[in-house]
DNA sequence: TTGTATGCGTTATCAT
DNA sequence: ATGATAACGCATACAA
């Protein structure tokens, strides 16, 4: 990347606007009333007289006042602001849940504050802490590797979404294992026995994989494995290794994530095998990228915006003093192109 | 998306630590000393005696005392907040923005307020309104469509990048002119002569074909074009439409998104032709999903996190009532499989 | 070095 | 219906 001179504007510094926004004196002042009935007339809370206020209302506007969300929030005692504390802001599927997070929260007239965990533990906890010098009402942690260690007051409010460290009261989860089940069931009922399963550290891929033997086991089946880390190319060795000799290749591979589905594919295009006539492929959580592979990837779908949702619901609840319980949420099998009938 | 029923632990509703934390008094008179000594001993402002603050921290600590941002703000005027509005949270290219802000900030000290905008006027309005009720220190907009219209005090050092509206002082910018420039030199210098371009609704997709124009017009050249939306289904229309009859088709398409680059190679491979053999591709802004299609797409790179990194730059140096500048950033070709000679 | 006192901008309580 | 005033939790100028 280059960054090329400045463009021609003028410098930018001094302000264009007066220094010092109007306060709620001020506004008392000129509309000839207290601040008290000031802070009545907008905030809407006590009895004000209509002319009162239309003139107290006229001179806000006049002088361009609006009330300072500091001091409210001093004397409220909350900040109408949540914590969301994601691994990697920039992973699609984490992008959906701060979506849904947003969207939710924006509908209640709170504000999110984000921070990223970078998937390790010492930030998380750096970035919790930063969080909640902020005073925020309460917050989300989306796989947490800190769990109940947390530095965090639990009556805050805070919510733990498909964290690494299970058995916490107050957290949204996925049914990871009802997912491999999925993918097993999707593989054998499309006729495919010679099975395969690309795994990454982490209890959720552990999880997912557990599933997945299971229901083989019950068919009375086995499976080839081989341990990836979610990236395209730790499938894409998968995919090389799996396919290597001429003997025995898999009819079927079931990857615990997308991106490693993505680079099993790659394997199978550079060994000019064709999916799914040849081999069936199943990834895992359904992020954008499924459908933009060739040929269009069958995935188990991660409800990414609705988890949100129950976790932000949750998270207010909590906030509001109402009891709150623990949710399961379950994936579901998205049937595109990668599997099918063989040949 | 199915919710099924709440796990087995029980309901969480009561606080399971202290109601209110220790105060900043409580721990004066804990550790014998006035209030204005343990704000001392604590922010590190004013001069304390070694073991007073050693009682202070001691006492400090006991009592699980951190000092409320709410009150430190309100008197120091200022909250240590940054507001940042995107288009789209789940748009990776954006993920990168918001990483980059996230990362320059916190080593700064500061958090981030986040807000979407849809790349709806109305909602970033809203938005802009919500985030400045948090009192931030200062904000960033990426690809604001009220530009200069924004309610938003210039010197509270908020900066624009990308903005659809061109002229502001504080703002950074991508040259899309040059990006098209650079995407017609390399399909010229892979020998295609028979060009097109598939662009969408905007300002920056206008510059990108400007600059593709500009260059091709040189070499003696015209192309084809199609109005996408930067949707894959419309990239995927857009190929189907230029490569439909028999005749005279374009050897080299140039696309003002990546998404609608990976719909031109699903189509070009529904159509049974080699790219790029046959068919060269280029996308724009290198997004993850380039180096994941097949081939992999070559593409003209947005340096989303260096820009990210110059916007909070920008920022913080207006907030901290230093001049600024524009800075504009040139894109640069990634080349990878989807150019190179044909046949 | 330490304490006292004031102010930050608002809401809420209590009189009037 | 309205006003005076006390918090809210902290930082800081000033006095000691």
């Amino acid at each position: 990347m280059t960054r090329s001179k400045p463009l021609g504007s003028p410098a930018l510094t001094s302000p264009a606007v007066p220094l010092r926004a109007a306060g709620i004196r001020e506004v008392a002042r000129q509309a000839g009333v207290s601040i008290a009935t000031v802070s009545r007339a907008l905030g809407g809370g006590g009895a004000v007289s209509p002319q009162t206020r239309e003139r107290v209302l006229e001179q806000a506007t006049a002088l361009g006042y609006e009330p300072s969300p500091l001091g409210r929030n001093l004397v409220r005692g909350r900040s109408d602001l949540l914590g969301l504390i994601v691994p990697n802001v920039s992973f699609p599927l984490y992008g959906e849940m701060i979506r849904a997070v947003e969207d939710v929260l924006s509908r209640h007239g709170m504000s999110i504050l984000l921070a990223s965990s970078h998937d390790d533990a010492a930030t998380e906890r750096s970035a919790a802490q930063h969080i909640m010098r902020h005073a925020v009402d309460g917050g989300i942690v989306i796989n947490s590797r800190l769990g109940a260690a947390l530095p965090v007051r639990q009556r805050l409010g805070w919510v733990q979404v498909a964290s690494e460290v299970p058995g916490l009261p107050n957290r949204v989860e996925l049914d990871n294992e009802a997912g491999g089940d999925v993918a097993a069931h999707e593989l054998l009922a499309t006729r495919r026995r010679r099975l395969a399963f690309v795994g990454a550290p982490g209890r959720e891929s552990q999880e997912r994989e557990r599933g997945f033997a299971r229901t083989l086991a019950a068919a009375g089946l086995t499976y080839r494995r081989f341990e990836g880390d979610y990236s395209e190319l730790s499938g894409l060795q998968a995919g090389e290794t799996l396919f290597a000799g001429p003997d025995e290749w898999p009819d079927g591979v079931f990857a615990a994530g997308d991106l490693m589905a993505a680079g099993v594919l790659r394997a199978l295009h550079q060994r000019g095998l064709k999916v799914p006539q040849q081999v069936a492929v199943i990834g895992f959580d359904d992020a954008v990228i499924a459908s933009l592979l060739y040929p269009r990837l069958t995935s188990i779908r991660q409800p990414a915006y609705p988890m949100g949702v129950a976790a932000v619901e949750l998270a207010l609840r909590l906030i509001g003093g109402q009891s709150a319980e623990p949710v399961m949420f379950t994936p579901e099998l998205v049937r595109r192109e990668s599997t099918g009938p063989p040949d």
